[in-house]
DNA sequence: CACTTGACCTGTCCGC
DNA sequence: TGCGGACAGGTCAAGT
């Protein structure tokens, strides 16, 4: 689910909501969901305050005040959703999922000092809650590989040329969904900024011009910008730190619109599979 | 090496 | 209504 702008809208909610909070429980129901070793949290998380929340990538760092960090990855189903000693007051946003947490989809769960909570909710069980040294965190396999952050001063037209012409025999989708080209995409903004450039998901990298490179660099800026000021998409399952629902999927061109029209031509938007993905595409403004 | 596919899980939706 | 199969926003290991 969750791709750099639904992170990012998590992490700008957890550092209003969890900085300087002191750590007295976590409980977990599954060693996937959280595998450390129970000394090393008993050490350096319990007792410990909240320091930082920052992102790099999909990925969400918070930092404790023991130099130990809170590495989570939310992967397709994962929410991370505060809820307050007292909950939440009626006309909440996500009343109903706020004040049912936990529930069966609660895999590890923070207890705070004051009574409030931080819960790590994940219907499919692909996410994580990792405990790790902060020095340690630039040596995980993940953070060794990953590609330039899009939305930072540094990523260029030419880094982004660059790094996506290694890739020139595949298709351009399947490029940009590579984390190692560049940091944060995931399938709605691939279509999106794919759809913004008017290029085909399937066509590969090697037949893209620099032209048309510039352009899907500056349509993946626009897309991921525009989607943190939405607050990010709720497709199905995502949540702010909050259990609000984002709204880009309002504002989306062609993801998860098939059967309606293009927003720029009004041709039927058609949905296919590129790179092992459901994709979608105007057939007239993306041509083969 | 470059690239593609299947696996990880659970829930939901669609067709029969 | 029940059942089987396909599919869902990510990443990695194993395969070609």
């Amino acid at each position: 689910m969750p791709e750099l702008p639904e992170v990012e809208t998590v992490k700008r909610g957890l550092e209003k909501l969890v900085i300087t909070k002191v750590i007295k429980a976590i409980d977990n129901d599954n060693p996937k969901s959280f595998p450390n070793d129970p000394h090393a949290v008993q050490q350096f998380a319990i007792g410990s305050s909240i320091v930082s929340v920052s992102r790099r990538a999909k990925v969400l760092l918070i930092g404790l005040s023991t130099d130990y960090t809170l590495m989570v990855h939310l992967r397709m189903t994962g929410q991370l959703v505060y809820v307050g000693s007292e909950r939440w007051g009626a006309g909440h946003p996500n009343e109903s999922l706020v004040n049912a947490l936990p529930d069966k989809s609660t895999h590890v769960m923070i207890e705070f000092s004051d009574g409030s909570h931080l819960y790590f909710n994940d219907q499919r069980k692909f996410g994580w809650v990792k405990l790790l040294p902060t020095a340690l965190v630039p040596q995980d396999p993940f953070m060794q590989k990953v590609g330039p952050e899009p939305l930072e001063p540094e990523f260029s037209d030419e880094v982004f040329i660059n790094r996506i012409r290694r890739r020139k025999g595949t298709s351009v989708k399947a490029a940009i969904l590579d984390q190692t080209v560049l940091a944060g995409v995931g399938n709605i903004y691939a279509d999106e900024s794919l759809w913004g450039a008017n290029i085909h998901p399937s066509a590969i990298v090697g037949d893209l011009t620099d032209t048309q490179l510039r352009l899907l660099k500056k349509e993946i800026v626009y897309v991921l910008k525009l989607s943190i000021e939405k607050g990010g998409s709720t497709d199905r399952n995502y949540v702010d730190a909050e259990g609000k629902k984002g709204n880009y999927i309002d504002f989306a061109r062609v993801f998860r619109r098939e059967g309606l029209d293009c927003p720029r031509c009004s041709t039927i938007i058609e949905k296919s599979r590129v790179a092992g993905r459901g994709t979608h595409t105007c057939p007239s403004c993306q041509k083969k």
